[in-house]
DNA sequence: CCAAAAGTGTTGAAGTTACACCCATGC
DNA sequence: GCATGGGTGTAACTTCAACACTTTTGG
């Protein structure tokens, strides 16, 4: 039976991952086009994901569809929660699709959705064996996507933005060196509000989990801005710790 | 086949839920102690769970395996997360009752699970098809339990206290009339630590969500508190608005 | 020298913590 | 009258929000 097999996918249960990155000021996720004929958009593009195999657990099983995707390993990785209404395959060109790709596609299946963060630079995506493309969209401007996926990524950002409030994960979009400039820009897209620099300045640097480089922009119109590094220890300490509070 | 039939429990998702109540100054968790023979008491106790039916939703499973264990409908409930280690079943003893109750007791098992509050005094937790007997069991004396279902229980209470300091949701444990000492008791409870009792009275009333009423305590050998209660309107539209601080 | 973004302190308001005494009741 | 828990205010401290000007660079 497919349930005991522990090489089989398992039939009713699949992870999809919300993956964010951050590039040009805007918040961004990685979405998959699939193939097909599909009169609108929103329907052609998905979130990535897969069935589970019965040897793997959930984690594993997130960490394989993002790194099939993007190549990445290792990488921030936070589960969302289990989302399975019935119906949620009910649109058509969803069960179209579903049959082209799966052997059971009438079963019923509940997803365990996490959601990611990388830094875009890190990764080149590329087309995989689900999908057509893979493209980064701003997350302001999608309308809805194939499935529940829409709904997943509503409540993803819900999510990462009270994390973000709670712990500076958001250093793991970052490349490695960055300027407080641009950390505020991460932080103001994804709380979709305008920060006080004097403010953000001073409450990051009080964290103490930056080191100052001594590089510093090269080419810019205006005074360059000094590159900082994440300082991974002392970012340790506190997680164990814990951050009380961390509101911006 | 079992997976598309929408009448047939799936075998592959189960609902476990962690029942919170609050008596004698303790928060309790209710759990099932499960027929067989046991060595160690911890593997003899359960979170009421079952697996799916197809043709339900997550949330409406978990309202039946609560409804079917305490009577009640329509209450706080949460999901946690989904948890699911393809080993989660490897004590010999869970295997052998798995083997009792179901009908494909190799199969891989994920668990949706789920924390709800309740009061204490509106249900009789009555034995169920699954168990010799249902009681409550106070959390901080819980060393082990059956499955991963210790782990749930952690992470639950966990996310308790985390959304106890976001929102007042603890009401949901009092009954209908209870004075500030007995609301103070149960913070401290959960939270694990002691209040200050001016402070804490001045916190919860300048939220206004409490209506004191004219009755007083009776037979007590101190001054007699007074008795509040809960003003659901006021509530709802702070959860609408939602509490920005709400920190003991 | 002009345009553009970097970088830097202070002040008033609000919120949080710590703390001690009188009150009403049953026995 | 005494033991028990109920109920109340204030002062020091910390945190947060609002706000404007000087610096450095490229063109």
């Amino acid at each position: 039976m497919d349930s005991n097999n522990p090489k089989q996918l398992n039939p009713n249960v699949s992870v999809d991952c919300v993956i964010f990155g951050f590039s040009f000021d805007k918040l961004k996720v990685l979405l998959i086009e699939r193939e097909g004929d599909f009169v609108d958009m929103a329907a052609r593009l998905a979130l990535p994901g897969d069935l589970i195999f019965n040897h793997e657990d959930l984690h594993m099983a997130a960490n394989r569809v993002l790194e099939e995707l993007t190549g990445l390993k290792d990488i921030y990785l936070k589960q969302i929660g289990a989302f399975g209404e019935p119906n949620r395959i009910s649109k058509k060109t969803d069960q179209d699709w579903l049959r082209s790709i799966r052997a059971d596609p009438g079963a019923r299946v509940i997803t365990i959705a996490y959601y990611s963060l990388v830094n875009v630079k890190d990764l080149n995506p590329s087309p995989s064996s689900f999908a057509k493309a893979v493209n980064w969209y701003p997350v302001d401007e999608i309308q809805d996507l194939a499935f529940d996926h829409y709904r997943i990524l509503t409540e993803a950002v819900k999510q990462l933005r009270s994390e973000l409030q709670q712990r500076p994960i958001g250093f793991n979009l970052m490349g490695e060196y960055f300027t407080i400039s641009q950390l505020q820009k991460m932080y103001e897209a994804i709380l979709n509000k305008p920060l006080d620099k004097r403010n953000f300045r001073r409450k990051i640097k009080k964290l103490d989990i930056l080191s100052a480089t001594d590089l510093k922009e090269k080419n810019v119109v205006n005074k360059p801005a000094r590159f900082y590094k994440f300082n991974e220890a002392i970012y340790n300490a506190l997680i164990e710790n814990g951050f009380d509070n961390f509101g911006f």
